[in-house]
DNA sequence: CACGATGTCTGACTTTAGTCAGATATTCTG
DNA sequence: CAGAATATCTGACTAAAGTCAGACATCGTG
């Protein structure tokens, strides 16, 4: 059976006796998708912006829709400070008590759901559905080219310096960060290419021309979606940007501690070389030749 | 994290980005819930009925559905010759070249979400997924009890001497059926159980009087649904019902051969004993002493 | 063969979900 | 500061999905 039989397979049979899921905000006296925006306003306050982008809704629906929430008194709405286009919502506290009816009817009907299973059926089924939650997150994770200065980048880039920071025996120090920095990661120069998944950065990643070869560098992918090959599909569209800038040969550098990273470019076919830089944090230095 | 939050996570992130496959039969010109009927009229011919049970569906909206394939010359309704309320359908020519279509785009749909995907982790997926698909069918699977009589324990009944036939050295045969062995599974003698998934037997077994204490017969669990444990809560369910029925004491016998049952009983606490009848296929003798 | 149950159909209706074309206010860019 | 771009809102519309009450034919049972 191919992988796409069986998702096929299991999208018919889940969507069929789970989609009950959300049969349980029926009798809330609103719409389904009302209730979702409940959940999502919940979670953290949001601009209506963020919403249209995370769910995906017309403009003209979502209005509609937060405006009935408005209604009965379950959001408000205000102007955001910094930006007086945008307007954020937060729930009042009846919505939070709505919140509160929605998320005991999920996890009621939840429970039934997984009542009949054994504690070790149910473990097993917590642990695909959590394989299967990452592959699937990771899968439709929309890898893009952006400008070094847009805010996902620099997300990127600051989660990525932090965790060096902590896993280097004595920090990471970036030093300062001029703006010619950003030149490097912009054609022609170089690129920087992040994995977006519900407007979030999941992954980032950028090449630059150092010594006449490309250079991949500051390489980072989100803790929680590790282990599902975001980090090889970063590397392979990296080279292919190193490519496609007319580079023949790409080089990193990294650290021991980063042993993962380590053990990545190995099996992608990084060859181990001599100091090529005089970055004090590394003590590996990889080489690969890319096909044309 | 708990199972449940597990499988809410799970279900909005899925929902969110595979619902998508749905998305695929937009385009075609009709309703999505007409092409899903025209997917499960191909599969196998049906009647109206058994459409109405399998996809939950009221009689007037999917009289309307139906009409509405009809008149397209997608499907031939004909009033089934053993019922003539019931009306079977069956796809015409062009109803099989609507379904062909509908495959081919849930395919690219799903090709395209797994695209991104290394074979590695496609396979952990599709792993994951073929899991959590047993599992979730399991889980929602029904037991309910039925008369001996009744298709559903037929079916199961008639499965399990198959299984049987084929797997001891020199076959089974069970003997004359005599309407006498279906009183013994009426109350008050005995009960007899089925789990049904969509309106399909996937485990059967039967509770009957014997020498003064309960026994347990016929267990048989769909051998596609092995491995989810039905057959513990079929087990647990009989033993319930042995003891509605007024018993203190089960037993049951099989054969060397049937390693799974003989390890699933001797997980569920039944005790080894003496040999308590005249089967000749029986090997193994176990009895347990019921809880009030 | 009467009677209740079953299977299907019809008409009249509602809700949900969504689309699309502008209108308006605010911010950014040169 | 003009003009483009962005964020939201409004009105007018559609299609899909589903509900409900009742009508009608057929079947099984006593």
């Amino acid at each position: 059976m191919t992988s796409t039989t069986v998702l096929r397979r299991f999208n018919r049979n889940y969507t069929q006796r789970i989609g009950v899921l959300e049969d349980s905000f029926l009798g809330l006296g609103m719409p389904l998708a009302a209730a979702r925006l409940v959940f999502e306003i919940g979670t953290r306050p949001t601009t209506i912006q963020a919403l249209r982008a995370r769910l995906g809704l017309d403009s003209g629906y979502l209005s509609r829709l937060v405006r009935g929430l408005e209604r009965r008194g379950y959001v408000t709405v205000q102007p955001d400070v910094t930006d007086r286009r945008r307007r954020v919502l937060t729930l009042t506290d009846d919505g939070h008590k709505l919140l509160a009816e929605i998320e005991a009817r999920s996890e009621a009907k939840a429970c039934a759901i997984l009542d009949p299973l054994s504690p070790r059926q149910r473990e097993r089924l917590e642990a695909a559905l959590a394989t299967a939650d990452l592959l699937v997150r990771a899968a439709t994770a929309e890898f893009v080219r952006v400008d070094p200065t847009d805010p996902l980048a620099r997300e990127a880039v600051t989660r990525y310096v932090a965790e060096l920071n902590e896993r280097f025996e004595h920090g990471f120090d970036p030093g300062p960060l001029a703006p010619a920095d950003d030149e490097q990661y912009r054609p022609p120069h170089g690129v920087f290419v992040v994995a977006r998944s519900d407007g979030e950065p999941v992954a980032g990643g950028g090449v630059r021309t150092f010594g006449g070869t490309a250079e991949i560098k500051r390489m980072w992918v989100h803790p929680d979606w590790r282990g599902a090959g975001l980090g090889s599909r970063m590397l392979r569209r990296l080279e292919d940007e190193a490519v496609a800038l007319g580079h023949r040969v790409v080089r990193l550098d990294t650290r021991h501690v980063l042993t993962e990273a380590i053990a990545l470019y190995e099996r992608s076919g990084y060859q181990r070389i001599d100091r090529y830089n005089d970055n004090p944090y590394a003590t590996h230095w990889y080489e690969k030749r890319l096909p044309a």
